[in-house]
DNA sequence: CTCCGTAACGTTATAATATCACATTGGTGG
DNA sequence: CCACCAATGTGATATTATAACGTTACGGAG
């Protein structure tokens, strides 16, 4: 065992990927851009934006203007989504290769139970019984239930 | 012709087809309820809650817990709906048979341009690769783009 | 009929979420 | 050096939503 715990490992570790990322892709993720994904990392379920700005506090005082651009940056980086039926943020999971999912549609499976968040990535196409015509731009796609490992108790 | 516009006589007509529901239903829609459903329906695309306020101000000075309270009631009947990513409401465009559609979906379809909302009931079921064990309970789907009457221009 | 319980709504205050506008910093290229 | 631009800092404010408690009106039990 070492003495970091496996979770945050693998934080680093997605971290380092995303760094090499973000370089390719000519983004500037700048250090607090970086120490915000870490956080959304860190907790594995989508968290609010005052929390982030809380968690920022030891750093120095933080405004909420810091962490909403911070967001925006990686909402448009495709490193993070917003889960809009809670107000909140999560990291996403394939965030070491969001150039190649730029065009597609994350589908969050979110437990009411524990809060986890699964995610997958669905080709970007017009939903189900689109009306005639309709172009598509983007979607939003949230599913709320209890995941496996929360049984119905 | 008559004295009153097309679309205002519709919402009086699924008005009046919702009363009748909401009475087999055992569900009081009580005046203010209801007036904030006519406002939804006369909209035709998403409503805040705060224009849904100011536009009742004139029957007495409404506060916010008076229309969040209506809107709890119009979308936990089905009669409405919230839309996740706008924060705002749009009436259901089946409210007049909700109670056979209160375990489906409703996909959105919101035109960025012009604002209208269609909306499709799909059976509710888990969503496209959803994790194993996963027991859906809810599910928001808005999709945003362009309807076919507002072109690309 | 009175009393009581409850649903609906009123009212005041405040919490939670998000943005605007402008100042400051720090690098990069002319 | 200086002009420029991206990024961040800072103070104020806008927008969305809820908490807490009071009031009213109606319907059933006694």
């Amino acid at each position: 065992m070492s003495d970091v715990p496996a979770d945050i490992s693998e934080t680093a570790q997605a971290l380092a990927a995303i760094d090499m990322s973000c370089a390719e892709r000519g983004l500037s993720l700048t250090p607090l851009r970086r120490r915000v994904l870490e956080l959304l990392l860190e907790a594995g379920s989508p968290v609010k934006a005052y929390d982030l700005l809380a968690a920022l506090k030891p750093d120095g005082a933080a405004q909420p203007p810091t962490i909403y651009r911070a967001l925006d940056f990686l909402t448009k980086a495709g490193l993070a989504h917003k889960v809009e039926a809670l107000n909140a943020y999560t990291a996403c999971s394939h965030g070491d290769h969001a150039d190649r999912h730029a065009d597609d549609t994350a589908a969050l499976f979110i437990c009411e139970a524990c809060g986890s968040v699964e995610e997958r990535h669905i080709p970007r196409v017009n939903g189900e019984g689109a009306p005639q015509g309709f172009a598509l731009s983007r979607s939003v796609i949230e599913h709320y239930g209890r995941c496996a490992a929360c049984p119905d108790s």
